[in-house]
DNA sequence: TAAATATATAAATAATTGTTCATGTGTTTA
DNA sequence: TAAACACATGAACAATTATTTATATATTTA
């Protein structure tokens, strides 16, 4: 695998790799949703929403578009979507297994 | 999806989102490998690679076994090892895509 | 047993990063 | 235009963490 490719896939495992980051993720992976929906819902502030965003949608992990006053922030295809909920999936079978 | 699971998830992302790690786990995916010779292939040293596998291992993702003086480490069974196969090809396919 | 090899770990350092706070920008309504 | 609303962003802070350095433990060989 060359150097540059483990360097972004680690970027992307690094951005699902904060509680907050991934709870957004998980937000508009299915729906779009608002930045102020997704602070409400999550209980955090909405710059801290915002910040956030802007390095999931710096990766193209997310896209944005705005109607009205608020913008709505989405999985950015349907590739991601599916890429994101697969390892979800994946992941979340494993829990609660003990060894 | 609950609280805890999204934590559990967000921790197995965070230890894949560290290049160094990263590379780690690719190393040990298919084969064991002992701790120096993953040390030579990724030239850094062996106290940073037994740092990480340490991690790796408490998150039950790679598990360890000794031989002679080596320690050989291996992705943790079947399932770790076919999701993070699944999560290194989703991820590797978007790669080089410009939007 | 002593020396050599391989790995582990504790403490310290350096760098990164998540979060907050204050402020700025774009959009709608009065 | 002014006020209100929604979101974005820069700076500062606090916390986490990757890495190094030094030392310890386990295993083999002399």
């Amino acid at each position: 695998m060359e150097h540059d490719q483990v360097i972004e896939l680690a970027e992307v495992f690094h951005l699902l790799g904060d509680p907050t980051r991934l709870r957004i993720v998980i937000s508009c992976l299915d729906e779009s949703q608002s930045v102020g929906y997704i602070a409400d819902t999550l209980k955090v502030s909405s710059s801290l929403v915002s910040h956030h965003l802007r390095l999931l949608k710096g990766a193209r992990l997310v896209r944005a578009e705005r109607r009205g006053r608020n913008v709505f922030y989405v999985a950015a295809d349907d590739h991601v979507r599916r890429t994101l909920s697969d390892m979800i999936d994946h992941v979340a079978e494993s829990d609660g297994e003990e060894g």
